[in-house]
DNA sequence: ACGGATACGACG
DNA sequence: TCGTCGTAT
């Protein structure tokens, strides 16, 4: 929900940049062929033709939607190409999208703030640029202007047609005695028409833009400017060009506004257009709003914006998820636990991908599903989201989502859960199921073994995450009958309960939702005690699971978390965070970014106590198995060689030198999880 | 019981 | 803090 900000002084240059039609374009540009043609992406194709998820503007000419189906699509425009969305692991894999999103933000981030908004989608404040340029090189003094930035459309300014037309947008930007404050915005559009160029000639991808002096008017002009049914364009909004734009502007069109507040505003207040919501004082408005929103409201009425642009690159969170819709609805827990392993490997690559190109681990695991129950009154009833410490491991994430949704199905199936024996009809059916993880924090990258580490190794290897023999026990049958392939789905009966059963789940909710049949009971005689060696996990890995479920509940008996532990490392001094916003983030396909910090071999040799106390910011000894047990695999390997400097052979290092972390690799060799 | 998958932020 | 809700694309 918006919120009140702090108003900032606002001589500044933001820009909104917005892929056209993107998921388009990047099919496009892996078959050009279909440069040109009306073409769309599409999702699971079966139904109906699959639903459209992005349309080229040739298409949309046609009178093609977004949210049709493909047939649809088919019909209002015969020759229209449809592409699918690509798929993996039974479900649609946006990873294409999402890294060719990474290239775009790339090049955008150079030039100044620069915030991830969505997969295609950036806010720049460009305000340094725009006034360095406006110092050091004002249009003013330019003899000739990029003829991209003569294409911008100015808001307010009248467009005749051709030569004209570039001649006024050339004296607007050039203008001598404009406001200070459009002289900014001049430059921003020779800065973005710079950068949209940029885009183009190193993607191929065409992007629009708006360029306001706050987030919510370049936002809102940018899709203004994009409604005009033309890719490529950019706007620009000059200060005073505001309200007569704003003020006949339907309140729903408002971005925030599209759902049930701007429907609120309508019934409840009569409100229909801007110019409505400018008669509202600001208390009245916050008298039906409450403090933040009522302030917001009468802000964004008048264009009034403070929201910073958040020099945030990546993306906070990452989720995987799957409907089920209507017939296809998951009715057994077999066929639950299926697709939750699915996501979740899906989810752990993308972890994955996360720690070895960003440095980066998420320490909590969500997740989320719908159901609804035939047969009964209140059907309608939500299914609880559940969320645990993230333990990194693709069968962890598996075994920890199953776990959540069984708590989460106990809550939801309440009294109903115990099933007496007879009414059948009485149960569950998932109509979508996501996991997702969050809480994601850098780690300490100057740490020289895990850049090594990721050097030689491009890849984490898989083998860690299977033949441990105790996970074969933890599998139960179903589960793994349903890993190779989707079974009749009705294989629940043949589900002995006692099998899941090695996880231990809390008492805390095994007692407060009595037993059911479908959820399978604890069974105590697999727990061991605590392992007080590293190499082993099992057992009590899934032991921990029940017990911090529980935990959460129990006020963590201050045991530092792990994100704790990295939250102060990033508090140190050292600010990680400017320096990594700046460039170094590796964003993208490109691998070799992370050679760009130290590695040199040299380190390898320094003192190893000295590090064990300083360069962690903590003790490493201080830190409680469990949380050890949580870090991703490849961290529990550096703290390791921290904590046994003497355990590495010395002839690690004379194989081919420089390279210690292949050895190290292998020294520590297959510590299965 | 469909627009699908995904992400973010506010609120209680 | 967690879980829910709203919003957006």
């Amino acid at each position: 929900m918006p919120v009140a900000r702090p108003e900032t002084s606002d001589a500044r240059v933001i820009a909104h940049v917005d892929m056209d039609c993107f998921y388009v374009q990047v099919e496009q540009r892996k078959q050009p062929e279909l440069r040109g043609l009306p073409t769309a992406v599409v999702q699971y194709n079966e139904w109906q033709g699959g639903a459209l998820i992005a349309v080229s503007y040739e298409a949309r000419s046609c009178g093609v939607k977004r949210s049709m189906r493909g047939e649809e699509a088919k019909a209002a425009c015969p020759e229209i190409q449809l592409v699918q969305v690509p798929v993996a692991r039974g479900k649609a894999d946006l990873n294409t999208y999402r890294s060719a999103g990474s290239e775009v933000v790339s090049i955008l981030a150079q030039s100044g703030k620069c915030e991830r908004a969505s997969i295609d989608e950036v806010y720049l404040d460009l305000t340094d640029a725009a006034e360095s340029m406006l110092a050091d090189a004002p249009p003013e003094g330019l003899e000739s202007i990029d003829e991209e930035a003569l294409k911008s459309h100015i808001l307010g300014m009248s467009r005749e047609d051709g030569d004209d037309f570039k001649e006024s947008v050339r004296d607007w930007i050039c203008r001598k005695d404009a406001d200070r404050r459009d002289k900014l915005l001049g430059c921003g559009i020779i800065i973005v028409a710079e950068l949209r160029k940029q885009v183009l000639k190193e993607t191929e991808f065409s992007c629009s833009a708006g360029i306001a002096h706050n987030k919510a008017r370049s936002d809102f002009f940018s899709k203004l400017a994009s409604g005009m049914n033309k890719p490529a364009q950019q706007t620009v909004v000059p200060y005073a060009a505001v309200e007569e734009l704003l003020s006949s502007l339907p309140i729903k069109k408002m971005k925030q506004l599209g759902g049930k507040l701007g429907t609120s505003l309508q019934t409840d207040l009569g409100i229909d257009t801007v110019s409505d919501l400018l008669q509202f004082s600001e208390t009245k408005l916050q008298e039906h709003y409450g403090i933040n929103t009522g302030t917001w409201l009468w802000n964004i009425a008048r264009g009034i914006s403070g929201e910073e642009v958040q020099g945030r690159l990546l993306p906070k969170s990452h989720g995987s998820g799957k409907t089920f819709p209507g017939p296809r609805a998951l009715r057994s827990l077999s066929n639950v636990q299926h697709w939750l392993n699915q996501l979740s490997e899906e989810l752990y690559e993308r972890l994955s991908s996360d720690l070895e190109q960003n440095k980066r681990i998420a320490s909590t695991l969500t997740l989320h599903a719908s159901a609804f129950r035939s047969k009964d009154s209140d059907s309608q009833k939500k299914f609880p989201s559940k969320s645990c410490p993230l333990r990194y491991g693709v069968t962890k994430i598996q075994e920890d989502a199953f776990n959540l949704f069984q708590a989460a199905l106990r809550e939801y199936m309440g009294p109903f859960g115990t099933k007496p024996q007879g009414n059948k009809k009485e149960t569950w059916r998932i109509t979508g199921l996501s996991v997702s993880a969050s809480k994601i924090v850098d780690i300490p990258s100057g740490t020289s073994s895990i850049m090594r580490y990721f050097q030689s190794q491009s890849t984490i290897p898989s083998s860690s995450e299977s033949g441990c023999p105790q996970e074969h026990v933890a599998m139960t049958p179903s589960a793994s009958e349903s890993c190779s392939e989707q079974k009749s789905a009705e294989t629940e009966a043949a589900m002995p309960n006692k099998d899941i059963s090695i996880t231990d789940t809390s008492p805390d909710l095994d007692n407060s939702y009595g037993n059911m049949d479908m959820v399978p009971e604890k069974d105590a005689s697999c727990q061991s005690s605590e392992a007080k060696e590293f190499p082993t996990q099992s057992g009590t890995q899934t032991k921990t699971i029940g017990r911090k479920i529980n935990n959460s509940k129990e006020k963590n008996r201050g045991m530092p978390s792990i994100v704790d532990i990295f939250k102060n490392y990033n508090a140190t001094p050292q600010s990680q965070q400017e320096t990594r916003e700046d460039s170094t983030v590796s964003l993208t396909s490109n691998r070799g970014n992370l050679s760009s910090s130290t590695n040199h071999s040299s380190e390898v040799n320094q003192e190893v106590e000295d590090r064990r106390e300083t360069e962690w910011g903590y003790k490493v000894g201080e830190i409680d198995q469990s949380v050890f047990d949580e870090l991703p695999y490849e961290i529990q390997r550096e703290f390791r060689s921290f904590l046994r400097p003497n355990k590495r052979p010395n002839a690690g290092k004379s194989k081919g030198d420089g390279s210690a972390s292949s050895s190290i690799a292998h020294y520590f060799s297959p510590l299965k999880r």
